[in-house]
RNA sequence: GGGUUGGUAGCUCAGCGGUAGAGCAGCGGCCUUUUAAGCCGUUGGUCCAGGGUUCAAAUCCCUGCCAACCCA
């Protein structure tokens, strides 16, 4: 990365060569008066008639030389401009300079639009400057960059060379963006809350440590926003919300980053049925605003759908009927021994099953396995065994459930959603008696919250990234985290 | 943590025991409406690193590093 090589020696050159004529090509400030995209598109719908003058930015991607003009490609963010340059209209000494630009470089550009013979957009170029020389060489034009490991440790390079991994990272912001303003219309408050926590609480979940060298003690990055926004409802802020990095010390794969963004909302006086129109709202509203369908798709590498996602309808079905769809009716009448067999046996779940494994369990990993992953439609998944969750209220319909749901789309849970526990008493000895094996301490502070009053709420989590890959039809977590975490690289 | 695949020019990739290759990019030339422009010429390499086998290793073997995928 850092080694040089003819390319980078040949444009350090042309950098000297510049400097020798007087030229700086690093300026401060250049002001366009539209982008290239944008000028392209007013003047392809009429807007800006032929012969418009214009002052466009950007950096050139491509060039075709004819000996006495060119042509040459400039690309903001907002799309690309073809810009056609004339010995007879620069003069041969302005005319060489751009001639000697290179790919990469940034240019300023002024003239007037017109559209060439084949129909293409493009400035005539009268005058320009250089703005940022590139010194290095970008990525091969047509191809693009493939290198995965390039694209993820020099992600410029990725969202320079190639347009639909620039247009997945823009449509995230959009989706963020859509998210908010989601929130802030029914009334709710963006809050931020700490993420060096000295007790890393709601969630079981590995945690990052650090040390605060002033105040002499250990933090643990938070795993969950949880714990402290359930402190601002004991506080009064009956509708609150924040999106945020959580960091989970474990294994990385396609669906998992160290650092990942979650949405969390809380409202007072809700229950987690308010939670489930609250979800459904919230990503349609998304899909249609951003995407303007309520339809996914889904695209292989050969540009086929490969999966169609439909946000029309969600579903709704019992963790226990569709255990019973995929392990049989009498799942739940048979013996905790026979269901150990069976899923070991007949579902061939042994590599997912520990010795150790409670039959709650064993049935969790029946659904995770092999439920979750087929449920592509909005699916919402109620009724979870209590023990699975320590922070949600029973139902009162069937107290070995409680009043959760998770919602499942593109085969992941995308949403987690409770009635939340408010008696402090049952409280704690849920979060004493927790289930899945890591014992969190406790966190006294939250439970004295607790016994301050907490207003009955419905509480909701999003997983942003989950979210943006069922939404944006990426495979891979890392497509829709600008930089993902690698391991460093040793120069 | 285990398995599979990959790492060759700036980029995209061939080559898979016998002199290191192509396209794009670069450099020089021709061309004033091209758009993966075209044509002629040309530069460019620690073949990921380190060991080993061999007369000979980018190629076969071992170890390590990095990445992707699958599994845990």
């Amino acid at each position: 990365m850092d080694d040089t090589n003819a390319l980078i020696e040949q444009r350090r050159i042309k950098l000297a060569a510049l400097r020798a004529k007087g030229i700086d090509p690093f300026m401060n400030k250049f002001t366009p008066d539209s982008g290239c995209g944008t000028a392209r598109e007013r003047f392809e719908r009429g807007e800006l008639p032929e012969g418009t003058p214009i002052t466009v930015a950007g950096r050139m991607t491509a060039h075709r030389d004819m000996g006495k003009s060119q042509f040459v490609d400039v690309k903001d963010v907002t799309g690309r401009l073809q810009i056609y340059a004339q010995k007879q209209a620069l003069g041969d000494e302005l005319y060489d300079v751009f001639k000697h630009l290179d790919l990469g470089d940034f240019i300023g550009a002024r003239g007037t639009l017109f559209r060439t013979k084949t129909g293409e957009p493009s400035v005539k170029l009268e005058s320009f400057t250089i703005l940022a020389k590139a010194l290095r060489p970008p990525p091969e034009k047509w191809h693009g960059l493939e290198d995965t490991e390039i694209r993820y440790r020099q992600r410029y390079l990725d969202l320079m060379a190639n347009d639909d991994v620039r247009q997945t990272f823009l449509l995230r912001s959009a989706v963020v963006k859509e998210i908010r303003a989601f929130f802030h219309d029914r009334g709710f408050v963006e809050v931020e809350t700490p993420m060096m926590q000295a007790i890393p609480g709601g969630a079981a979940a590995q945690p990052f440590k650090t040390h605060h060298n002033a105040l002499g003690c250990e933090f643990y990055l938070r795993v969950a926003l949880e714990l402290y926004l359930k402190r601002l409802l004991v506080g009064g802020i009956d509708r609150v919300f924040e999106i945020g990095r959580n960091f989970r010390n474990e294994g990385l794969s396609r669906r998992h980053n160290p650092e990942f963004t979650m949405l969390e909302a809380y409202q007072a006086f809700g229950d987690y049925e308010t939670m489930m129109e609250l979800v459904e709202s919230l990503v349609k509203r998304v899909a249609q605003n951003v995407l303007g369908t309520l339809v996914i798709q889904h695209k292989n590498s050969h540009g086929e759908v490969s999966r169609e996602i439909d946000l029309r309808t969600w579903r709704r079905v019992t963790y226990r009927d569709l255990v019973r769809e995929k392990a049989g009716a009498d799942w739940f009448t048979v013996t905790p021994a026979e269901r150990r067999r069976r899923a070991i046996d007949d579902l061939k779940l042994g590599g997912d099953i520990a010795a150790g494994y409670e039959d709650f369990e064993v049935t969790g990993a029946v659904f995770e396995k092999l439920v979750e992953p087929t449920l592509i439609q909005p699916t919402f998944v109620t009724h979870l065994p209590r023990q699975l969750v320590p922070l949600a209220k029973l139902s009162p319909d069937d107290p070995e459930t409680v009043e959760v749901f998770e919602c499942c789309i593109n085969g992941q849970e995308i949403a987690p959603a409770y009635t939340e526990q408010n008696d402090p008493v049952a409280q704690r000895q849920a979060l004493e008696h927790q289930a899945g094996g890591e014992q969190q301490k406790l966190d006294e502070d939250f439970l004295v919250a607790l016994e301050h009053g907490m207003p009955p709420a419905g509480g909701l989590g999003i997983g942003i990234d989950r979210l943006c890959m069922m939404l944006l039809g990426q495979e891979s977590i890392r497509d829709v985290i600008l930089f993902p975490q690698l391991k460093p690289k040793n120069h």
